[in-house]
DNA sequence: CCGCCGCTGTCCGGAATGTGGAAAGCGGCC
DNA sequence: GGCCGCTTTCCACATTCCGGACAGCGGCGG
């Protein structure tokens, strides 16, 4: 079976490079799962791959030190070295860390459950969370676990303050996966378009039905989005009410990370460039 | 030019895979370089690899959002993508975050400069790091910063708690990069058995000659080394009476990191697996 | 006990992917 | 203008990577 067949319209792009790129997918793949990793066949699948790609591909990360597996069982997942390989790039922007406090007051003040989300790639990461009077609504909110940028209520608010070339593209690439979230393109772009209006958006979270999230856009010294903070309450109207008066403490604590990064020596570009587009199909 | 032609005792190894490899390798030099980046040509210098090899592989990765231009100029650099990549595996085992209290105090009741040390690979990185009453001694010390394993007094004390395959391992690869440390494997080897047997090692720095080091491992359940903590200072008589002063705290500190890592719900193999030794030349 | 099943790991012929020498931009400096 | 250092593109070649087929392995049920 040829490739070549394909390229309809005589479109060639990213060459020369497939087996990089099949490797860092399976790495974005896998930062977005569960602790206790995924077997071998589940990684195949996600990424459209045979078996023994994946395999090959994986063995190779796992003696580069990227991926280890689970004690016991033979699943595969990051391993520590992912993260020391971030370590520089981190301190030149250590949002988390001078977040944290915020998190921490919001968490105290409020009594709802926080979060912080970063962009990576055409994702969305939840950096770091507080969690608050009712865990439940935060289940599936992990550290380290990944939805498609513009999934939730954190990612528009952050396409909101991204290139619309960078919007665009995301959206094109995710337009497919918005669909588990029961959203499309057009769902997103009219949030984004509202969240940009009013400096906030208000959503539902789409993790549990109940859920209701406010979220509001860290943004670095240019106006790009650097990451997001949301709160996360339930669909009641005492926590409908109280939004309006949670603004302002969130936007403060938004403008006050932003600016202790500011401060850092090194000024860093905290945005992504653009992804590019996958190939024609 | 074949390649085929090498492989003198029949050995192959890691084949099919070149080209992740490498660009794994060019991650790992990159986050080690300074916060400015590096020239193509560097890079590929650096690597041994012809630079359109080096170009193409950087281009990829300048697209899955791996690497960026440094502003102004063309040079290379990780970006912001690498740390969030980590996230979820750093969450797994904070060591910074734990560890960040303690080398506060530290800092404060001695005055003497602090360094956390983690093992990446074949390498030693610097995960955190508190500036004490002599910066000079930490010129070259930026968070992030690498060298090889078993090069410091950190390294060696790290190395001193790993599996015998995996120092012998590291050994072996590190060997010509021990030269411009003034050391070798012998040297190191003797290090790491005094580390072992008393618990801590006291050496010179190689970043500037006037400092003097000592450094405990921080180790997880198993007693395998996760990481190291090292105390700076100068080479003077003063410095070195202390030491054995410091050696209490600077070992409760390294325990209680431990525990706390320990707490957490989720257990993880902090270590690294084996890296393998380069193919035969 | 044996066959079935789901999964991981290996083999190997074939060709697409990755390679790297050569040469073309590109900007700065003398 | 000519030189120089660096980045980027080109393209013919062959090495690296691909992936279907199969072997191995442990668990489960008949």
């Amino acid at each position: 079976m040829t490739i070549q067949e394909k390229l309809p319209g005589g479109r060639r792009e990213m060459t020369g490079t497939q087996s990089i790129r099949r490797s860092f997918a399976i790495v974005r793949h896998l930062a977005g799962a569960s602790q206790e990793g995924e077997k071998l066949v589940d990684i195949a699948n996600a990424m459209e791959l045979p078996h023994p790609t994946a395999h090959r591909i994986l063995k190779a990360l796992e003696d580069e030190g990227i991926v280890e597996r689970a004690e016991g069982t033979q699943r595969y997942r990051l391993a520590a070295e992912t993260a020391w390989l971030g370590v520089a790039p981190f301190n030149r922007c250590p949002i988390t860390r001078y977040a944290s406090p915020h998190l921490d007051e919001l968490v105290a003040q409020t009594g709802s459950s926080v979060l912080l989300s970063v962009p990576s790639h055409i994702d969305s990461v939840y950096a770091d969370r507080r969690i608050g009077n009712l865990p439940s609504l935060l289940s599936q909110a992990e550290i380290g676990s990944r939805r498609p940028l513009g999934a939730g209520t954190g990612g528009r608010v952050m396409l909101a303050h991204m290139s619309p070339e960078r919007l665009d593209s995301v959206l094109e690439q995710n337009a497919a996966r918005y669909a588990q979230y029961r959203a499309g393109p057009e769902t997103v772009r009219r949030d984004v378009a509202e969240a940009r209006a009013q400096g906030f958006l208000v959503g539902n979270s789409p993790l549990s039905r109940e859920g209701r999230v406010v979220a509001v856009a860290v943004r670095d010294v240019t106006g790009r989005a650097i990451g997001a903070i949301s709160l996360v309450g339930p669909r009641s109207q005492g926590f409908e009410r109280r939004i309006e008066g949670l603004l302002p403490q969130m936007r403060g604590a938004a403008r006050e990370i932003a600016a202790r990064i500011q401060q850092q020596r090194v000024t860093m570009r905290c945005q992504m460039p653009i992804p590019p587009r996958a190939a024609a199909g």
